[in-house]
DNA sequence: CGGTTTTGACCTGCGC
DNA sequence: GCGCAGGTCAAAACCG
């Protein structure tokens, strides 16, 4: 399995109560049972890898202070592993949260730039830039117009400076993004 | 005062 | 060429 450069990785990422997000390649048979296919339109005839939400979360409470996306971290720290996995890197993301808040902290600073209503859907898509300095990344950020409940997030680039996350994969593609500010290299596999 | 948000206008690609 | 939809720009408003 690959991925073409402009390919879309969709996951689905369910705030846990620890700060940690969860990401869990799937193969490519992978049923999609989360409404995902709706969003997936955006590369049609491209691979689709998902991830589940599995029952290896904790109580699905979203985090005080915000939820994390582990999406972006893990495209910049676990580039390699990522591209393991056939995907490569300058993919766009997208992912499917639930939360009540569309504003995920994901670890990066957003400046919100324009706001559209989307054909066929009651919600209003945001777009983002990330306000670092020379960093060109992008995310759009919606409501699931199936299930009002969930919001995508779609990023587009890769972030050229720190992160205040960092992704660990196991030799299963097993991904967990930790909350620490590390540097682009530290992706560890054990 | 500087950074962010809002929002209407503008640009671009695509189908007809 | 025209209309539509999605994406971006930029000026004004807002906020800490």
């Amino acid at each position: 399995m690959s991925f073409s450069h402009s390919s879309v990785l969709y996951g689905e990422y369910t705030p846990n109560v620890l700060p940690s997000c969860e990401f869990f390649p799937a193969n490519a048979a992978s049923e999609n049972s989360h409404g995902a296919a709706d969003f997936a339109a955006f590369d049609e005839g491209y691979y689709e890898q998902f991830a589940s939400p599995t029952a290896a979360h904790g109580p699905e409470e979203p985090l005080a202070g915000g939820d994390c996306s582990p999406t972006a971290d893990m495209i910049m720290n676990c580039g390699d592993e990522m591209k393991g996995m056939g995907v490569e890197i300058g993919s766009r993301i997208g992912f499917r949260t639930r939360s009540e808040v569309e504003i995920l902290d994901d670890g990066f600073k957003w400046r919100k730039y324009g706001k559209k209503s989307v054909k066929n859907s009651p919600n209003p898509r945001n777009y983002y830039k990330c306000s670092s300095s020379g960093c060109g990344v992008k995310k759009r950020v919606e409501r699931d117009r199936d299930d009002p409940s969930y919001v995508i997030t779609t990023y587009e680039g890769v972030h050229n400076h720190l992160t205040p996350g960092f992704v660990i994969c196991d030799h299963d593609s097993h991904c967990r993004m930790y909350p620490t500010l590390i540097s682009h290299n530290n992706c560890s596999l054990f």
